[in-house]
This record gives C-alpha cells, structure tokens and sequence, in this order.
DNA sequence: CACTCGAATGACTGGCTGGTCATTATTCTA
DNA sequence: TAGAATAATGACCAGCCAGTCATTCGAGTG
C-alpha cells in the first residue's frame, strides 16, 4: 500500500538507515575510522551487526554514506544562504556563518569532516574520487558569488577556483583550530575568518563604484 | 672508540633510523597509515621486518616519528627564513616562501602532513598531545612577527593565534587543493597565498606610518 | 683462521574484525 | 489463526598483519 509514493517497506528502511548513519557518525568520530568496529556501530544504533549488511554493503559504504549524506546537507545549506543573501559581501558573509552554523550543529560529523576527510579524497578507491569530487562542488557554491564581485569591481582578480577553496578551508581550520585547542579568548570567530577573507580580496578602493569600471570588454 | 661524541655503533644505529623513516614515509604516503604493512616499509628500506623492532617498537612509532623530523625540519627552516628577513611583510613571505619549497621538495611527507595529521592530532594516544603542540609550535613561529607588526601599526588589531593558525593552514590546504587538483593554471600560487593573506591582516591605511601611533601605552 | 657477540633475519602466531549465513523473530496476508 | 514472507540475529570463519624469537650472519679481533 504506497503512500506519499513510497510503501511502507521503503519508509522503514531509510530509517533504518538514517539510523545507522547517525550511530556510524557518533562511532567514526570518537574512534576514527581505522579503530571504529561494525559491533560498535550497531550497538550503538540498536542492532546486530548482521543487520547492517542488509541496509549497507561494507564498513567503506557505511563510511561514505555517512559522511556523503551530512556533506551534502551542508553544501545545500550553504547553497540556499547564499541564494537569499543580498550583495556579494553579504553572500561572503552567509556562505561563513551558515558553514559554522553547520559545523556546530553537529560535531560528530564535522570532526569526521576535519579528520578523516582528506585521507578519504586521497584514497584513489571508488571514493576517493566521488568525494574529491563532492569537496569541489561545496567549494565552488562561491565561485558564482566572487565572479560577479569580480565584474562589479568589488573584488579584485583573482584565481577564482582557489580563492573559492581557500574560503571553504580557512573556514573549516579555523573552526577546527578553536574546538579542538582553546575555546578561552571569547572573540567572534566568524568575523574574524570573514574580515581576513573579505581585505583579502576586495579590490583596492573597496567597492566605491558600483557599477565599476570594467578592463575587458564583457558583454553589456 | 668515540669520534666526535659518537660512536661507530651510534652512528650507524642513526644512520638505519634515517633509512627506515624514509621507507616508512614513501609506503605511509603512498597507502595511508592504515593500509601500509610493516613488511613493505622493511622491504622498501631493504632490511626484514624483525631488524624494524631493533629501532622502534611499534608501527605507530615509526609512523610519529617519521613525520616528527621532518615536521621538525619544516619549523626550523621557517623559524631561520623569519630571522632572516627584514621587515613584517618580508618575514610573512619567507614563511609562505618556505613552507611551499619545504613541501615541494619532500611530496611524500607533505601527503602524510596533509591526509593523516590532523587524524594522528585528534587521537587521544600518547603522539595526539605531542603532535598537537608540535603543529602548534609550528603555527606560533610567525606570532612574533604579527605582534611586532601590530606594534608597528602595519597590521590591523586581530586575534594573534588565530591569526597565525590561519596562515599555515592556508599555505597547507591551498597547496594540496593545487597539488591534489589541477594544476593545469599556472599562476603564482605563493603569490596569491600571500596577497590573500597580507591583505587580509594588514591595517586599513597600509603601512603608511613607519613608526606608527599606537594606542596603547607600550613603553618605549 | 677461529672465536665472539651483537646485528639481522623471516617463519610463525595470536588476536582481531570484516563479513557470512543458518536460525529465529516479526510482520503481513488471507 | 495459520502460513508465508521478510527482517533481524549473533555465532562463526577466514584472512590479515603487528609483533616475536630461535636461528643465522658477519664484522671485529688476536
């Protein structure tokens, strides 16, 4: 009997599996995924470890899985702030705050994100490539924001590309840097990573003429 | 029969040393911690396993102490680039300058650096705390030079840690997005690393006054 | 050359854990 | 409620590999 388009069975296995994720998530980032055991994460999801071969394939999918469907959230999250702000600095700014907010929101996968993350991308196996892959995508949700910077003579020239992955980075290390050593100096953290990104690279008379000057013959 | 201090034994000993951490950094960077055997690293420095345990006792102590020298390596290199040059903005770029030659010359060791420290950080074990304030050494070498840049009124009030956490990250991570990626676009990566930085942290009106007003009462 | 002793070896093992599957429990259907 | 279908279980296994140690090698010495 579907409802909504999905049968019953199906609404049981994707909680199910959003489940184990979830259980994979806390178990991955305590132990890291070298020393998590499968026992570990169905204990803590409430099951076998049988079961979980019935919703997933192998530790690595497991893994991925559950690093894939966060990721995806966050780059989607990220995608929306930006849409709904206004003004290449105001979008700077929300592709910023909302990566914090993300990161916040759930410290089990943002330490799998700053840990184990690269290893993974390094992995030339099956994943390795789909989650290089899935990095640049979230990297790249600025690349749109920075060019029209760039048109509007706010933003002086740059390599677009790595001025887009350098923001995703410094933001994620930052952040990174302030949970796992000391929290004491109560500044704003976010700010701080946006005024060094923002001076760093706005174009030298800041943005005083709005529909600036433009060196190459861009099309109306 | 000592000869300068040393031993023909211990010479030798550290001699064996240095080769089986070169081994280990070429297997650990190709396979990762995880998937590296013992037996390739022996094979790799042409020795058996069993001679491995007459130099360290476990595959995690080759595995610390292999990135320990050279990270150890690193820090001194920059540490003497800073000393060397005159000037805040000259010592920034002879620490950047440094840290890109440093990783170029020795890929295997940046791979480790990149895919499995900040792993080897996070684990409470008893190299997670070591490592932790060894990249935290690393980190503080340019503090000096943000402070006395600060002092100078070059640099804009901002949080001096942070700071300077921020710039070995992004030397680090925009590297290995070039490395990992493309690298088909041949620009100046250590230059734009640099003006995104500099920018970022320098005070509003350059460095238009030598020995600029300071708001503070430093003595002096 | 013969002897000594530390260095080197590599076959072996014990423990661990990813993955399996025969069995049991549960849910669905008629 | 009976019977079928599906989900869940957890004891078990196989392979892997860090770490060991009885044995062999070889440099130094007289």
């Amino acid at each position: 009997m579907p409802v909504e388009g999905k049968t019953r069975r199906e609404v049981l296995t994707e909680f199910r599996q959003i489940e184990i994720l979830a259980a994979a998530r806390r178990i991955f980032a305590e132990h890291g995924f070298r020393d998590a055991t499968l026992d570990q994460i169905a204990t803590a999801a409430g099951m076998a470890k049988g079961t979980l071969y019935l919703y997933f394939s192998s530790k690595e999918e497991i893994f991925a899985s559950s690093v894939r469907s966060r990721l995806q959230e966050v780059h989607a999250a990220v995608a929306r702030a930006i849409a709904a702000a206004m003004g290449t600095e105001a979008k700077i700014r929300a592709a910023i705050h909302t990566r914090f907010v993300m990161h916040l929101a759930d410290q089990s996968f943002f330490k799998i994100y700053f840990t184990e993350f690269n290893n993974l991308c390094a992995h030339p196996g099956q994943f390795g490539e789909e989650f290089k892959r899935l990095y640049l995508e979230g990297a790249r949700l600025v690349e749109p924001v920075l060019r029209e910077g760039m048109r509007h003579g706010e933003i002086r020239r740059l390599p677009v590309r790595e001025a887009a992955m350098a923001l995703t980075d410094l933001t994620r290390t930052v952040y990174a840097a302030h949970v796992m050593g000391m929290q004491e100096n109560q500044f704003d953290l976010e700010d701080f990573v946006f005024q060094l990104y923002w001076r760093g690279i706005r174009a030298e008379g800041g943005a005083r003429q709005p529909e600036g000057r433009r060196k190459m013959g861009t099309t109306s």
